[in-house]
DNA sequence: TTTATTCAATTGCATTTTGCAAGTGATTTA
DNA sequence: TAAATCACTTGCAAAATGCAATTGAATAAA
């Protein structure tokens, strides 16, 4: 999305201010999810040709890379930038805010008591897992 | 937006995940901003159809309230409930992200440092300002 | 007490984005 | 060599967005 303005927030949303980029960095981030397919068969059904391109604008923006698999080079492998590392903590007061509010999340109870009482452990944790 | 899971992040975005809706939340919450005329004037620009389908949907969806001014009844005024409230950490981590990421961000050096070593305290001062 | 202005929208229409189903070419597996 | 898999692309329908003009109620100005 072209940038609208200089407000902070205004520039997150230019990136990821849409139904599905968000959801993408989330599948790489905590479902350890890496190629094409693995992304397309998320809860939320992405079609292949917005996926295709949500994925080429993340990659335009700097928070995911691309590469060819070594071993099949068919496949193409997706993985978190630092930049796209960073939209951790916003995801994870998404979810303290649905495990406020959403009666019928997913999020595990002992995560979100954990985001509240441990926060700045529980995201270095969190970015280790994504193999940073 | 209608329910695409139970994924946390995925509820969040039902609610906010377009363009416009978090702007909203942001005049209302730092800003000051109360009516249909103040938030009009953002500096991103939204035309008034989207801003008056946004502002029912976030009252619909609980993140506001609108009610008529007293003493002007042509004025309708916009208000965050808490659960609107609670969007404001999502929108710190946005701006501290944009702080680092965003060369050209607007976002106050000073509240970017905060941020980072006062969160609680600076979170309840936010709070405080919109009128809790 | 007309008249003009403000406010919060709504309407009509063009453009853009999204969604769906089917197909493509380059690999890789059977 | 044939079938399957992978990461897409294409074509087309539907929905969302954007823009300009208009509306009706309420208030302010003449």
């Amino acid at each position: 999305m072209p940038r609208r303005s200089d407000c902070p927030i205004s520039n997150v949303l230019d990136h990821v201010g849409d139904k599905w980029s968000l959801l993408i960095l989330r599948d790489l981030m905590f479902f350890g999810k890496q190629s094409f397919s693995d992304l397309r068969n998320s809860d939320e059904g992405v079609a292949t040709n917005i996926l295709s391109s949500r994925l080429a604008r993340l990659e335009q923006d700097g928070l995911i890379t691309k590469k060819t698999d070594a071993a099949d080079k068919r496949k193409k492998v997706y993985a978190l930038t630092d930049a796209g590392k960073d939209m951790l903590p916003i995801m994870l007061e998404m979810i303290i805010w649905s495990g406020k509010y959403d009666p019928a999340t997913n999020a595990p109870k002992a995560l979100i008591r954990r985001a509240k009482n441990d926060r700045e452990n529980l995201l270095a944790d969190l970015l280790e897992r994504t193999g940073s």
